[in-house]
RNA sequence: GGAGAGGUGGCAGAGCGGUUGAUUGCACCGGUCUUGAAAACCGGCAGGGGUUCACGCCCCUCGUGGGUUCGAAUCCCACCCUCUCCGCCA
């Protein structure tokens, strides 16, 4: 039984597959198809009508778009376009008359003799045309979503807006551990075992640490799911085409773990890939949304700008594991939904007894695809500062509109781009160094959670090695 | 991996190379009838794009790409996917 209605009719999508059928070469290379694809980024009609008013959006990120230049080809588009469909139109109604002739017995010949000069005309403009479309989808599929009219301004993350903060740190009447020294006391966090089977960015967990990650994947499973999304479990790797759906290709083919053999496919740097796609290429009945997902999986990611950065311990690596929340909402909904899904997010820290703030990100720190974000940033005692554990974001029709996710309006019977968001609800192996950190001891152990101790046999603390094992 | 079958509108399912972008059924929307509903009957109903103030007109799309032809859902080639049987396998 099929999870959504899928559009069998498949007739976008031409796009991606074909344009970068040609094999293991270049990232960057993977575009949409030109023209009757709905996957171009933007509007395509805003950016026609007002690219001015795009640039002016894109500004506030930082992003330079070259207004007057979009406007020339595009208006070399319709020129070419229009000559293009006339010989096209020509072509049709001559060889229909041609149809027409042979049923009434008369001789063809002549007619076809007239038609054979229009299809070297027609071939010439196509080709024209193909170039310049192709041209504009490059451009179109590089461009940024539009942040929203809240999103604060500003260029870095130093113009990020802290909108509340919840829980006190706790305060520690002894030397506070960061969450390596934490985890080894433990005897449960290995990174030189992990070096030596794979490389840097990598960790090996065990006993009590593991049981605590399972834990913690338990925990926010139960949460989300009895709050009423519905639990998925979905592929780790996937295609080009579902990257570019979601925004991650074409540009930022880096910083993906890339599968050339035995087929062209990537691992997923977040479940956001998978799930959202699970409505590409289709139309939603209306009365399916808002649809409402959970799903834990690992994320692989190559970090390939964060050399040096987050070298020590599980803050960054190259393999984590995460619940990730998804929805697709109705166009008037996302905003509320937005809210809603930081709202579930937050559920879990609070649960988890860990010190957060929500931050609004400005507007040149949003990632490609997010018309709006909010960070959810835990605590870290060690650090003595908020890090982010979260990140939760609505793209509006962004992603909808580059994966072909409808939803049939009820009123026209029309199909209409619904909008998606995510949120991380929340980053596991961020959320265990949270909870080493703030419930650490004296002594070193770690208590539990409240929230937690179902999910680990009732165990109220993790004792150091050596310390007898697990206190009632 | 081997052998076979197949991919057509929201779904199901037709379609001698030529007024077929596509018969029909279901679903859906509107109407008649009814106190109301159901049934019955009548009508409407694929997606995308261009152009137009608008009515409308035009182009593209029958898994994807290419080829043959004046003309392709229909013929040819390649690829992708699905199903059945066999092999392998958690």
């Amino acid at each position: 039984m099929a999870i959504l209605p899928r559009g069998a009719s498949a007739a976008r999508r031409v796009g991606v597959r074909a344009a970068c059928g040609l094999q293991a070469t270049d990232a960057a290379h993977i575009m949409p198809r030109k023209s009757q694809v709905l996957d171009v980024m933007l509007d395509p009609r805003l950016l026609r009508n007002d690219p001015h008013a795009v640039a002016t959006a894109l500004a506030r990120r930082g992003f330079e778009f070259d207004a007057d230049a979009y406007a020339a080809l595009d208006a070399r588009r319709k020129a070419l376009q229009t000559r293009t469909e006339e010989l096209q139109a020509e072509r049709n109604r001559r060889s229909k008359a041609i149809g027409q002739a042979k049923a009434a017995g008369e001789d063809i010949e002549p007619l076809k003799a007239e038609v054979s000069g229009l299809g070297d005309q027609l071939e010439a403009a196509k080709r024209e045309l193909d170039a310049v479309q192709t041209e504009q989808d490059e451009i179109r599929s590089g461009l940024p979503n539009l942040p929203h009219d809240g999103v604060p301004d500003g260029l870095s993350e130093d113009d990020n807006v802290e909108l509340r903060r919840v829980g006190e740190p706790a305060g520690f009447d002894f030397e506070v551990r960061d969450h390596v020294e934490i985890g080894e006391g433990l005897a449960g966090m290995d990174a030189a075992a992990a070096a030596k089977i794979t490389g840097a960015r990598f960790t090996v967990m065990k006993g009590g640490v593991a049981r605590l990650h399972r834990a913690l994947i338990a925990f926010m499973l139960e949460t989300h799911t009895a709050a009423g999304y519905t639990e998925l479990n979905v592929p780790y790797i996937v295609n080009a085409d579902s990257l570019f759906g979601t925004g991650q290709l074409p540009k930022f083919g880096d910083d993906l773990f890339r599968l050339a053999e035995p087929a062209d496919y990537y691992l997923i740097p977040t479940a956001e890939v998978p799930v959202t796609n699970l409505v590409a290429d289709s139309i939603v009945e209306a009365e399916a949304l808002p649809l409402r997902f959970v799903t834990h999986s690992p994320c692989f990611r190559a970090e390939a700008g964060a050399a040096g950065r987050d070298v020590r311990g599980m803050i960054r690596q190259h393999q984590f594991e995460k619940v990730e929340l998804v929805r697709m909402v109705h166009p008037d909904d996302s905003e509320a939904a937005l809210e809603a899904i930081t709202a579930s997010a937050e559920s879990i820290l609070q649960a988890l007894e860990l010190p957060y703030r929500v931050v609004a990100l400005a507007a040149g720190d949003m990632g490609f695809a997010a018309g709006r974000t909010y960070d959810l940033e835990v605590w870290l005692p060690n650090q003595r500062t908020y890090r982010e554990i979260s990140s939760c974001s609505n793209f509006g029709d962004f992603q909808a509109r580059r994966m072909g996710a409808r939803y049939r309006d009820p009123d026209t019977g029309k199909p209409r781009l619904l909008h998606t968001l995510n949120g991380s609800g929340l980053a596991i192996g961020r959320a265990l160094v949270a909870v080493l950190e703030n419930h650490q001891q004296a002594d070193g152990s770690v208590a539990i959670p409240a929230a937690l101790q179902p999910f680990m046999g009732g165990i109220t603390r993790l004792a150091p090695a050596g310390q007898a094992a697990a206190a009632q």
